[in-house]
DNA sequence: TCGTCACATCGACGAATATCAATATTGACT
DNA sequence: AGTCAATATTGATATTCGTCGATGTGACGA
């Protein structure tokens, strides 16, 4: 339950036929990131590496149950590393999760005729 | 107006500080891609090279409008050109649109262990 | 010019979701 | 046990968005 298995999850958009299963799945995937506050969030994890959830409220600007549902979405993704420490939530980005929806945009570099 | 400039649009999530500006463009060009039927759309222009407007509602399964609807969705963003011709459509994807949303997601390939 | 075909737009409806106040839960410390 | 601090959950609300039927628009051919 805590960190989801890294599969490549669905085929490339744009070299084989999608699914309508594939496209459900990746759509969801997508939908996590199609948020700005989470983008935020991503990014302010990424830069600390690790990071506090008390640190995060501040500099969003949201409450705080905005922030954890966020924070919730991004950990159920499997986007984010949740760990708990006493009465503190730290988390940290899960970069092969980013790279599987980078993948799915087509892996290989743009092909120029 | 046909094609929207391909600038790189925002700096990568997971090395550069995100502004709440920058956020909102990229949330807005993921929501795009964050749909089934139009991934499913993408696959089908991009597997086809260029296609017409009329071959893409049978396959998708979805009314006439829903699909127009979808595809303006899809032009409006930059990530497929439409081609007005005589009383057809045609739709082809660019492809450095998408690499601006997969650069967005941490430009950095990711270590392998 | 009239009819038809391809596509776009409009209006409406239902589902999903971002947000917050209030409350619950959990852990630490005395 | 009791209290406080950090986080999660609940309930409610407003907005966004995907969808379709009906209608509008523009192009082609008889």
């Amino acid at each position: 339950m805590d960190v989801h298995e890294i599969t490549p999850c669905c085929s490339p958009v744009l070299t084989e036929p999608l699914t309508e299963a594939d496209a459900e799945e990746l759509a969801a995937a997508f939908k996590v990131v199609a948020d700005p506050v989470r983008l935020r969030l991503l990014s302010l994890i990424a830069q600390a590496g690790e990071i506090c959830s008390c640190d995060l409220v501040a500099p969003i600007g949201k409450s705080q149950p905005t922030i954890s549902h966020h924070m919730s979405v991004l950990a159920d993704s499997g986007l984010v590393h949740r760990e708990k420490r006493g009465k503190w939530a730290w988390y940290s980005v899960v970069p092969e999760r980013l790279s599987v929806l980078r993948d799915a945009l087509g892996g290989v570099p743009v092909a120029r005729s």
